[in-house]
DNA sequence: AAAGCTATTATTAGCCT
DNA sequence: GAGGCTAATAATAGCTT
């Protein structure tokens, strides 16, 4: 496609290989920017002249990295060292994990059960629910034993202070106690000098305990 | 250069660009390895198809690894480094996912909850397991109920056919009907021509639901 | 969908500046 | 050597099979 038909081998002449090399090569690249736009592939071209310069062509949208790893996975040969490797299957391996992890935090929260059909999985999770649920509760009741502790001690420290001003015939009148923890309950903004009476709240959602339905015996529903 | 001159923009018409595509590709490859011997020069062309489809040249006398080694010597790119942090950082993201996970899936399952000590936090797991646990219940029972029916319509069938057997006057001596599903239940191998009693068994679990204690009104407790 | 045809356009070899 | 020109070859768009 010039003034004369060539052959396809090495050209001889310096200038010439020259010259046609970086004619030739801006074809190329243009052709791969061409079949990039025309048909929306990911191109690279990287092109070493015997000179040692160098060029490169990369489609937008992408980047020779992208190519590279895109080629790994394609071509599986390694292009990158063992370090690579170890990275990629590492993410594979936690990828697969927290996969699992989800599907079974799904399960836990009862989404996605439609497709369980094995007794054993549901009576598994099921036992898992409530092993689960009784130590929340087990919890729950430790911590609010502990405050009722706490709420006690506090009461008794009060009527020893009170009584103990009282003896020495010194009254409270203008002081400030709101800053104590266990003024935290049903604070009313009454001043008073008395002991309070503590009348404990339920701190957590116990009342799911009460509500919570025995269900009969199955067998009478059919 | 065509019967007809064409934008360079992509082609619409899905089959055309692929036509287009898998013509040019080949233009640019043999372009490439003209490049190549004509020039002395190393050439590599990756490119990968909208549908994700991979070609590759590499000029003879070395390989897409060196040429890469090269690129890196000369552009300074570290398309190496760059690559290694992108899998450490997406690792790390996907640690953190995945540590998250695992401490949401311990508290479910009432493991390390001692370090819990915030209301909130207990109520919402409790009412988590709860919700889980009624979604649980509920498949079962749906299951239960399947396997009810087709139990049911087993047992019609097996009295039906009976009937008629019994209508002509034909005995069953010596024929085997253990095969039929309806029987997996209580199959005790005792040959017997009436219509079986079916004493239809808890699948799942349910035991559970009727031994969960009642909770009496925490404040009488303490 | 893939292969072949060909009119038409695109690329470029050799030359010139 | 870099850039432009153009005759000549090469690539290919639209078509047929």
């Amino acid at each position: 496609m010039g003034r004369g038909k060539i052959e396809i081998k090495r050209i001889e002449n310096t200038s010439n290989r020259q010259v046609t090399y970086s004619k030739r090569r801006n074809g190329l690249i243009k052709k791969a920017k061409e079949i990039s736009v025309l048909c929306d592939a990911h191109v690279s071209v990287v092109i070493f002249a015997s000179t040692g310069k160098m060029h490169e062509y990369c489609s937008p949208s992408t980047t020779l990295v992208d190519i590279l790893e895109r080629y790994h996975k394609h071509s599986g040969k390694k292009l990158w060292d063992a370090k690579h490797e170890n990275l990629s299957s590492e993410i594979d391996r936690i990828k697969k994990e927290n996969d699992s992890m989800q599907i079974e935090l799904r399960h836990l929260r009862g989404e996605d059960i439609t497709s369980l059909h094995g007794h054993k999985e549901l009576m598994a999770l099921e036992e898992a629910l409530e092993t689960g649920l009784a130590s929340i509760r087990d919890r729950e009741m430790e911590l609010f034993k502990g405050m009722k502790k706490n709420e006690r001690m506090l009461e008794d420290d009060n009527r020893r202070l009170q009584c103990m001003l009282h003896q020495q015939g010194i009254d409270m009148e203008g002081g400030d106690m709101e800053n104590g923890y266990h003024h935290q309950h049903q604070h009313q903004h009454h001043h008073h000098h008395q002991v309070r009476e503590y009348q404990p709240q339920m701190p957590f959602a116990f009342h799911n305990l009460q509500i919570q339905p025995i269900q009969p015996n199955l067998q009478e529903r059919f």
